[in-house]
DNA sequence: TTGAAAGCGCTAACAG
DNA sequence: CTGTTAGCGCTTTCAA
């Protein structure tokens, strides 16, 4: 297929010297003489000799290569994240495999003996929603194979992750709906096993005590993470023989259901009821009305988890920082009673 | 740092058996007898041996990676397509490795450069907006390196490629403005180079024709494919004397800027003007009015292109073939007037 | 039926 | 200052 690559065995016999005295004139080692190592370097360069990853992989045993496990790969928010990581992977001279549990436990699992025997180094992860077992990460982790949570954390493994602080966020949130005349807010959380709907729930009834207002179990409803549950949760806040007048969404994917699912019924946001979600810039701003929204550092999440991945790299066992972001909560139409 | 892996030395020095040995009973070579294999090969399964595949690669000089440069990583568009790859690639046992090329022709440069450093086997790539010139790729083709284009293709050079066909589906855009009573139809259209602004164009032209309408150069504006620009753009349309009451937008960044910049100048969608974008499903439905438009097949997209590439390694020198894709225009409420 | 040896590209310890 | 050699994990002749 393609022309072969030039190898360090073509620039030896083109000059008649050995393999190693061109390997070391190429990484300028003393040893040898100046002139030599600059008709080598020389040579290297006119023959764009550059060293195969392969053989060095081999020899180090290391594939410069990161898995990296995301619920899905489409949406802006792993993509943006995943930019982050690759980012900083390629400043490190690593390479990104990515992998999409598809929300799927199974092919979570499925995606970590994969990439293992893709040998990649380690991995970067954003479990699935339907992820309440971890044997498969223990297994790493008990390997000691680098291991880095980001957002969907796994609580009960003590290993390095990056989180926003989605207990603050939320409190911003309820606080920020009762300053604007709402007393009937409502939260459409996810999975009750994921840290991201454990901490918002946290926030969002400490919110609640904060402003005065008492906790009403009807306007607090789960749903699994798509489009149709999320839709169907609204429905169900809807239906209640008390309308909220408040609504906020774990995530983009509840937020914008709730929003379509509100309009379809004929109500209106933020008149009749004021509309908060988790997500990221560039979809609030693009719906109508405009999104009150927490945005999250995405961007930045990715390159701190992946920062935390070359740290526990080079710390190795028992490295285990906790990184918590803090989250904005950017006001816009939704809320503008 | 990681558990080593386990090696066929390992299993050949438990097995007081030569290395040979077992890597002929783990792939059920004749040669060796019956029970030796089952006993090799149990042991490989206990042990959970998986082959090397640096090693692999070093000896079959091929490193099953294959470069994929994109425009940008974070739009729906292009990580729908990058999950279409990345499909048909892993059923192939490849990986993708994705570099982005920020509409960059500097960036897609470099890119192509430190791919063919990390040896990937070939590429598949969508030119960014600036790339008018092509040599980074004719030095790949010349060294008969696969490559495959998808959507912005570059003409001069004969490698195979996916596109959507855009003169077609253009036509159906002005067709239908037409029959909604459109009659003056503007088109935002991208950088003048790119083949998807070139095609569109044609069939903006030839759907006018068709209709019987008169093109008017006042009507045909262009602009880079960024947010700011493309506002800029449709605020030019927008102080015409004559102001259109159709716009079509190149793709989805033109499509929900000019969507933008038409409600922002107090005018109703698509009472005033009617609007049809060139995007992909969910954003089109997202937004307020939901945007009629000519739905890329994304996913599929990427898919074939990646079924192009391994054709391209199967076959060789000289493989070109093209695929065109229709595209359906989704008719929604930005055109209902 | 099995083993020994060479080689993929590279580094590094050891000799000269 | 430079060359020789062994070895990373694997396949594949060639020998036995």
């Amino acid at each position: 297929m393609s022309k072969r690559h030039i190898s360090l065995k073509d620039l030896a016999n083109e000059l008649k010297v050995s393999i190693s005295t061109v390997s070391r004139a190429l990484k300028n080692h003393p040893d040898i003489s100046p002139e030599l190592t600059l008709k080598i370097q020389k040579l290297a360069a006119d023959w764009n000799y550059t060293p195969n990853p392969l053989a060095m992989g081999l020899l180090r045993q290391q594939t410069k290569m990161i898995g990296v496990i995301v619920p899905d790969i489409v949406t802006h928010f792993y993509a943006s994240i995943i930019s982050g990581i690759e980012e900083v992977a390629k400043q490190h001279g690593y390479y990104i495999v990515i992998a999409s549990s598809n929300e799927s436990l199974q092919k979570e699992i499925e995606s970590v003996e994969n990439l293992l025997k893709s040998r990649v180094e380690g991995f970067i992860v954003c479990l699935s929603q339907e992820t309440n077992k971890y044997d498969h990460f223990e297994k790493l982790n008990s390997n000691e194979i680098p291991l880095v949570f980001f957002d969907r954390i796994c609580e009960s493994l003590d290993v390095p992750s990056v989180v926003v602080d989605g207990v603050e966020a939320t409190k911003k949130i309820t606080r920020h709906f009762y300053e604007n005349g709402c007393k009937r807010i409502a939260y459409i959380s996810g999975p009750e096993h994921l840290n991201i709907s454990k901490n918002r729930k946290v926030g969002y009834l400490e919110g609640l005590k904060e402003c005065g207002l008492k906790f009403d179990p009807q306007f607090l409803v789960t749903c699994n993470l798509s489009t149709k549950d999320a839709t169907r949760a609204t429905r169900q806040l809807l239906t209640n023989k008390i309308l909220p007048d408040a609504i906020f969404g774990l995530n983009d994917t509840i937020a914008f259901a709730a929003m379509k699912e509100i309009k379809n019924q004929g109500l209106k946001i933020p008149d009749d009821i004021a509309l908060v979600g988790f997500t990221d810039e560039f979809h609030s701003t693009v719906v109508e009305p405009s999104l009150t929204s927490v945005t999250h550092p995405t961007f930045k999440m990715g390159q701190e988890a992946a920062n935390l991945f070359f740290k526990c790299i080079r710390n190795g066992k028992g490295f285990s920082e906790k990184i918590e972001l803090k989250a904005d909560l950017i006001i816009r139409e939704s809320t503008l009673k």
